[in-house]
DNA sequence: CTAATTGTAACTGCAATTGTTACAATAAGC
DNA sequence: GCTTATTGTAACAATTGCAGTTACAATTAG
């Protein structure tokens, strides 16, 4: 199954912040707003955002704004602020397969440390890439 | 969200067919009874397996055997064939951010290089393993 | 104090996964 | 050909997670 959009909607959300003046705060009706979805939506991946010290939200008057430099925060804190998935855990092994027959016994380690190689490739490509970047990417559409 | 365990069953049931005579088949009954799962949850993982050619299956007496050498059917060709994900869209990218704003218009393709290129080092490292490389992992419980 | 905004709970609708029962279709082996 | 084991598939249930929505108390700037 596909990785959730709140990993893709937290970077829209992250990259309307960082296109602004850093002083500035957005409304969640306001991201709301370019996302196209519920405000709810984004006050839920806002407070992701925030526990994991991307973010600042003021309560009363503005909203949100960047705790970081753009270039300091990558995809990959991103990816793993909005919690698509539990540390280590991208692929779904079947859970109790029968112990009594050697594969089955030994299957899941087996798999183990091929999974984690590959959820760590696609990690680290996640890693290399910041919001900065992001931003350089959108205000230049592509050329072609 | 995780990527199904038909990923990880359909590995299991490969391996179960590698370990055997090349010559000898595996009813689904067998193979569920090692998977601890429904026959019907393995022939629905066996019907996609022979789909993409790796598997062929016997009707009334006997089941499954291996179509190709182990060494020669790698992770990702079980990955692919079970299609646990469409082909690039391992990331929901959510689907339609507001035009009128200049990171609503461009986030999608923005992401999409990006995201293509982690995709695409995660299913590198299942490429590089083969079933082969899996049976030998399962004959070698970890030594610690 | 007021008014805007967040934080959160509760609910809906939807889609995919996994497991299950049931049964027709297939084909091996006598 | 008949019998019998097995597959292929449909249909359904239960569970889960996602995304959207309404509602409202809590917060805080001015």
């Amino acid at each position: 199954m596909q990785i959730s959009s709140r990993f893709s909607v937290a970077v829209h959300v992250l990259s309307l912040l960082a296109c602004q003046d850093p002083a500035a705060l957005l409304t969640s009706d306001r991201m709301a707003g370019s996302v196209n979805t519920n405000p709810v939506v984004i006050r839920r991946i806002l407070g992701q955002l925030k526990k994991a010290g991307l973010v600042e939200v003021r309560a009363a008057a503005g909203g949100t704004f960047l705790r970081l430099a753009p270039a300091s925060i990558s995809l990959l804190d991103v990816y793993r602020a909005v919690e698509v998935v539990a540390e280590g855990k991208l692929f779904h092994v079947h859970a109790s397969p029968n112990v009594r027959c050697a594969v089955g016994r030994n299957i899941q380690a087996a798999l183990d440390a091929t999974l984690a190689r590959a959820q760590t490739a696609l990690e680290r490509e996640l890693a290399r890439v910041t919001l900065a970047q992001v931003v350089v990417d959108l205000a230049l559409p592509v050329a072609t």
